[in-house]
DNA sequence: CTATAAATATGATATTTATCATATGAAAAT
DNA sequence: ATTTTCATATGATAAATATCATATTTATAG
């Protein structure tokens, strides 16, 4: 079995206060799982009973709208955790979570979690200060889809993509997410946003390789969204 | 000195994990504040050492934009602390907040919620519970500005006024707020907001008295909003 | 390898919403 | 009581964005 103590995800999350005794408990209560780009990880409305590590891959949290449209809440990567939320509530996952990229997670039983909770100070303020994180962000992203055009919020994913993704060897960044994605991210159609996208294009503010998208002119981007 | 044992703030949120004894202490910690209509509780950036239990009262939290928008996040009524994300996440507060109507509020050192927090599981559970919730709402309500018209979260958010904060002796809303605020919390322009008002009010969906609101179909509204 | 489907792209148009202008009513200040 | 200020209201636009239509390119299935 693999060991938890070297994980990534162990190094970033709230998982990183438990101490040795801890980790192996962890290793010996973990599933692993891989999943296709494409797949869930689990489903709204769906009672997980537990989070998933993310070892490796990106996945992407979002709610369906009567419309069809998948509004994307927030992206994941690897060093995180997912579901925390609806475990601590003791409600079904309000939000669906699926891989944009494959993915390698691990299940880690909700009894596990609360033991750990209850029994390291530690732990339980950096889940909490986790969480808080999320609500802090979730709230400028209400403030900015209100006080801000879809222009200024598509260049302010663009460059929130580049700084927390990074980019492939080509420049090009490294999420690899369709216009609909994308524009599910900033709340938008998503013809709205591949017109946007080609505007920035003609701007030379990006540069679109095929379905890929590198940002060329930083500065400006950054102006545009302030 | 008021004890806090017969507060309605320790009967409703996270403190009511509190034991006898903490509650003395909790008592000989506090400082009570009268905030005056429109004044505010804290203001955006500023370090609050604390949180904030309102005994009395509505406030709300809200940002303000570069165009002097004031965008609103959440409103907090009696029986809530305020305050906690940003102690938990020792930051500055993100947001300001604001009496809406006249309130009564306690200040608690944060020195004394990270006794409860390390000293009571319970405690702790219940404080994550209630930013967890926040969390949800918050996520839900991103959703809404995008999925949703102007329109539907109007009668999304009159309703929601109404559940939570009911009704005068004249079936008006009991929370008082100006259109501009109305306009803040549904995230619209203020003329938007009054237009929109009128409409409804000459579908005899409301009824405008004065400045007040009267819901006068619910079922229709509920169906407006989805 | 071709047929089919899906994603990207762009034009035309409709709809929604914001902005500016101005009027009226209500509250606060002197 | 009267002036002044502010909130509410409504019309006339302008701007932003969505929707529908239709290519074109790219990916996928058979």
């Amino acid at each position: 079995m693999n060991k938890c103590d070297q994980c990534i995800v162990r190094q970033l999350s709230s998982l990183k206060a438990l101490n040795k005794e801890e980790v192996v408990k962890l290793a010996n209560s973990k599933t692993s799982y891989s999943i296709k780009k494409g797949d869930a990880i689990f489903e709204e409305g769906e009672v997980t009973n537990g989070v998933f590590c993310i070892k490796d891959g990106v996945g992407k949290l979002s709610k369906l709208s009567a419309n069809g449209k998948d509004q994307i809440v927030k992206l994941v990567k690897s060093g995180e955790l997912l579901g925390q939320r609806s475990m601590i509530s003791n409600e079904p996952a309000n939000l669906s979570a699926k891989a944009i990229a494959d993915m390698e997670v691990c299940f880690i039983p909700k009894s596990e979690i609360i033991h750990f909770f209850n029994n390291n100070n530690q732990f339980s303020l950096n889940l909490m200060q986790s969480i808080c994180e999320d609500l802090k962000e979730s709230e400028n992203d209400k403030i900015a889809l209100v006080q801000k055009t879809v222009k200024q919020r598509l260049a302010e994913t663009l460059l929130h993509l580049h700084d927390e993704f990074g980019e492939n060897a080509d420049k090009t960044l490294k999420v690899q997410l369709t216009r609909e994605e994308l524009a599910g991210i900033i709340g938008t159609a998503t013809e709205s946003c591949i017109r946007l996208l080609s505007d920035f294009n003609k701007l030379e503010l990006i540069e679109l390789v095929g379905k890929k998208i590198m940002l060329k002119n930083v500065k400006a981007l950054k102006k545009i969204a302030e």
